[in-house]
DNA sequence: TGCGTAATACTCGTCTGCGAGTACTCGTGG
DNA sequence: CCACGAGTACTCGCAGACGAGTATTACGCA
């Protein structure tokens, strides 16, 4: 038995909007949209009609009916059951309340960076902390400008967010300047393997530090 | 055409290895899960041959050989390609040198947590410091015990790791502060919209605080 | 010597995710 | 007044991810 029916984070946010009332498919994409959800998380067409029909099949969410309103495509319009409800509520529960292994890619770049060089892993590590600044820049502003306009309970995911960059940022600066300080011991080392292709079958002349 | 021929990170995983050397699909497998890898990502066999045969579709392996060694099952031997090395060191220099929006869960429950109500909001949020506690403790000791033994070098996206764990767990303290304290205005109509299931049309009674 | 268990090395089939299409309708500018 | 582009509302089908199964051999131990 899996953990959750269904898995797809897009199934939460069906929910979430099916739970302020009945709509069809694609109004709740229209309204995902509308409030943004999307930057995150481009609505996927294909998916969201699968996701719809996974809840249904799991008795989270029912078909209410089928309305031809002018000429349009026939809706079929899906209200939340109390099961849903119920799932939503968990889910969301799971979510703030729990740690799930979820490992961010950069963590596997980093720990592959060996490949590159230290040259070149420098300069990419320079170009991401430039990234992260702006990131953390526009957050900023992005926050400041929102603040006028809703209340703080509803931005708490946009300064976490914000925090989260900040501190990357902070993470990658301070490796950045032991990395070029010569702080880190073995850097030689790790040159003279990308340059000759060969791993030194002393460990030692990594912790040496030339 | 999209981005990368072959999207799964356990393609990357798979280069890594086969990069030192040929290999058959079980013996990857054996050396990642050998090497720990396999923590933050646990091998899952179906995807290992598929992935696999996808690198060879796009020709960043090739088989050099069927062994059939003792009575065992045939083994198909890969070795990387000239393209696969290219592919392998394009794929950590994006990893390490671009920012990929790949939001995290929590986020999403963070957006979502008004349907639980502050009481239970601080609670699960507790549960989670905790948590992110005793990983941090867990990795800090890991990294002390593997200091000794591996150069710092290859430790890297641990202490990355650890410095992002320890930033989440300020931050949520520090909300949680605000939270319980009351630092946080509309906590009241919060809480009384979740026992009434009625959501205040006014939204200034987010803003006011009482 | 025989038996159960762990390790070896995959194969198969299902289920999901999603891009790309389809078809219809409404508004608007020429 | 009608052609066309933007919006509406899906459908289809492939490709990738993965779990569960399969078959064989090696090994410990009673």
């Amino acid at each position: 038995m899996k953990r959750r029916k269904v898995g797809n984070l897009l199934g939460l946010a069906v929910l979430s909007v099916v739970i302020e009332g009945p709509k069809h498919p694609y109004e709740m994409a229209a309204v995902l949209k509308q409030r943004g959800k999307d930057s995150d998380m481009p609505i996927k067409w294909g998916s969201l009609y699968t996701v719809v029909a996974n809840l249904e099949k799991h008795g989270f969410v029912e078909a209410v009916e089928s309305v031809k309103d002018g000429g349009r495509p026939e809706r079929t319009v899906y209200r939340i059951t109390p099961a849903g409800r119920e799932e939503f509520e968990d889910w969301v529960r799971e979510l703030v309340g729990t740690l799930d292994r979820e490992p961010p890619r950069f963590k596997a770049g980093l720990s592959m960076m060996g490949v590159l060089g230290p040259d070149q892993a420098i300069s990419l590590l320079r170009q991401r902390a430039t990234e992260l600044d702006e990131r953390a820049e526009a957050q900023r502003a992005g926050l400041e400008q929102l603040r006028g306009v809703m209340p703080r309970l509803f931005l708490v995911e946009v300064e976490y967010d914000l925090a989260m960059t900040e501190a990357e940022a902070r993470w990658v600066r301070t490796f950045l300047g032991e990395l070029t300080s010569g702080a880190v011991p073995g850097t030689d080392a790790w040159r003279r393997w990308y340059e000759t292709g060969e791993f030194p079958d002393d460990l030692g002349e990594f912790v040496e530090g030339k």
